[in-house]
DNA sequence: CTGAAAGCGCTTACAG
DNA sequence: CTGAAAGCGCTTACAG
């Protein structure tokens, strides 16, 4: 059989002794002159740098986080049953997540969790694996939430919650949906549908309100029977269409890119053209409909600023600073070939 | 300003040194009765399990990592400039690498790359964080790869190389494809194109040379000008599409799901009806095309099995058990209204 | 079958 | 400014 060994390294890493010994100083000031707490004098600390430098020593951070009890570790806690729509966005913040990170010396532990199972997260967490967690989405009701609060480790949600104690990072939706849709309304754009997903996810709630937001403050009442939530199938999707193609609106609004897509799809079935017969916005932009002919007015949110922003915001609670127990990052409004806006 | 602090938990952890206090007996015996190895009395285990049960302890894995030079962390590489069609591939094998490593203790710990730096990578190995790594995906040339090997890291490909010398897991693309077109031409469908992306990644060639080889297994002759590679974009699909029309094809295959959903749209744009006019098969199903009317014939992978199975050698190969060079998971044909099969 | 002791590679009061 | 020593929470020869 074709088999494989795994023949371990022979070449033994430098620890610390190794350099204290090669440069004839103790440990303790070798460690100093590392970390930059307590003193050393200029030229052994100089000493001390160059050698490292010179001979590529690495401290070994299992070994520091122990003495500091501390991992270096943080967990990103990603849903093990999302959809499509989500995966851009994931992928992004994903990546600020592990650049914010890294540059801090940290690095991240990936966990998936369902609704009704996050045992994942137990294990990681008794195991003392991370100093801190990021959790990504969030239910109105998030069970997770409730453990990590009573396990007292730190953690930020990278997304809205009802809860106000729970400190947390988010892309701006309300007044972000709420401007989008004022914008065609300033543009003379009034009979707005509006097709929505899944309101266990908060996300979505503030959307809608956005949505309704923007009619009270242009004096004008909306209709609620423009309004189609949980439209979760494409087959809800149509059907929510066809209602509002029936009540003759002039544009549709999409909460997310997956329903947009379903939207766009059967509008080119019925042979309506864009935005000729009807009009089409998103409220979240994402490489689903990137490619799409006409290009479809939407907002447009910076993920991977996002998910570096939420791992620092974490970083700095885990090392005690201050951060704000909610922040909200900007929007842009990009108009483009699905409205007839200006 | 609203701010929040971090209070450290004051409930301290029980170690090892508590249970053997508790227990009037050593670290040591502790310690055996909980990891199996050394003899330990039958009662004293018993005690030892019946105490750590009901106090809850658990041990700090980072300090037996210490002591046992290793982390019990393992790492996987995704591509930080992925595209969406590998989303949901990554999502599903994902899930199964996080399942087996956690049904074995083990903690998986996120790397992103790209294709000319993998510095998040070599922090990581340097930082000891690891004690193996998984890489998706795989270039033709990858230099992470050789890394990796200069690193005397152990680590298995997600993927097929075309280096034999590399642990590997993969799915049968060759020979799911190559079955696939046998099945299309059994059917007598034999003026079949294809339309294939980026030749740098190692598994569209792998389904390229499938759909080789079932014109070879047929005594077919396959006719080079219906083969269009190369199709990274939208334009370029639409483009081969209009001239795999002109050359009358009766089906066109797919190598992947994103050029799948782009001659679909493209074809409904036309007014073609599928399968009547033209028929579409795709080499991978995934979640993208899960709700297209007409259904599309395709290869279908459990990518979780993969994910779950590509982890379990990563183990075995830590912990210096034999295993196989190169493992080659199943396929199955999923034969659906896109085309004329029976 | 059990334990005292040394060790994994760091950090950090404490003392000088 | 520098170092000896204790400690982080485990494991594992070695000895009995």
């Amino acid at each position: 059989m074709d088999v494989f060994h795994n023949e371990k390294a022979l070449n033994k890493r430098l620890t610390i002794t190794d350099v204290a010994q090669a440069l004839g100083i103790s440990k303790t000031t070798v460690s100093r002159a590392i970390s930059g707490k307590g003193r050393v004098g200029e030229d052994t600390r100089h000493r001390v740098l160059k050698f490292i430098e010179e001979n590529d020593y690495k401290p070994n951070v299992i070994a520091k986080g122990l003495a500091q009890q501390r991992t270096y570790n943080i967990a990103l806690i990603i849903p093990g049953d999302c959809n499509l729509v989500d995966m851009p966005f994931f992928q992004n913040s994903m990546q600020g997540i592990c650049q914010e990170a890294s540059d801090k010396d940290y690095d991240v532990m990936l966990v998936t969790i369902t609704q009704n199972d996050y045992s994942n997260l137990e294990r990681m967490i008794s195991n003392n694996k991370v100093d801190g967690v990021i959790l990504s989405r969030s239910l109105v009701k998030d069970r997770a939430i409730d453990y990590l609060e009573k396990q007292n480790m730190p953690f930020v949600l990278m997304g809205t919650s009802l809860d106000k104690d729970i400190l947390q990072v988010d892309n701006d939706h309300q007044t972000g949906c709420c401007k989008m849709v004022e914008k065609l309304i300033n543009n003379g754009i009034c009979k707005i549908g509006l097709i929505g997903g899944n309101s266990a996810f908060v996300v979505n709630r503030l959307r809608l309100q956005g949505y309704k937001d923007a009619f009270k403050a242009s004096q004008n009442l909306f209709d609620e029977r423009l309004i189609f939530n949980e439209c979760t199938t494409r087959e809800k999707v149509e059907k929510a269409v066809k209602k509002l193609m029936d009540k003759e609106v002039e544009c549709i609004v999409c909460m997310d890119d997956e329903i947009c897509m379903s939207v766009l799809q059967f509008a080119t079935k019925l042979r309506m053209s864009i935005p000729q017969n009807i009009q089409v916005v998103s409220f979240y932009d994402s490489s689903l409909l990137m490619n799409n002919k006409p290009a479809v007015t939407s907002l447009v949110f910076d993920d991977r600023q996002l998910g570096k922003y939420t791992c620092s915001v974490l970083l700095k609670h885990i090392h005690g600073e201050e951060v704000r127990k909610k922040t909200l990052l900007g929007y842009e409004i990009a108009l483009r070939e699905s409205t007839k806006t200006f």
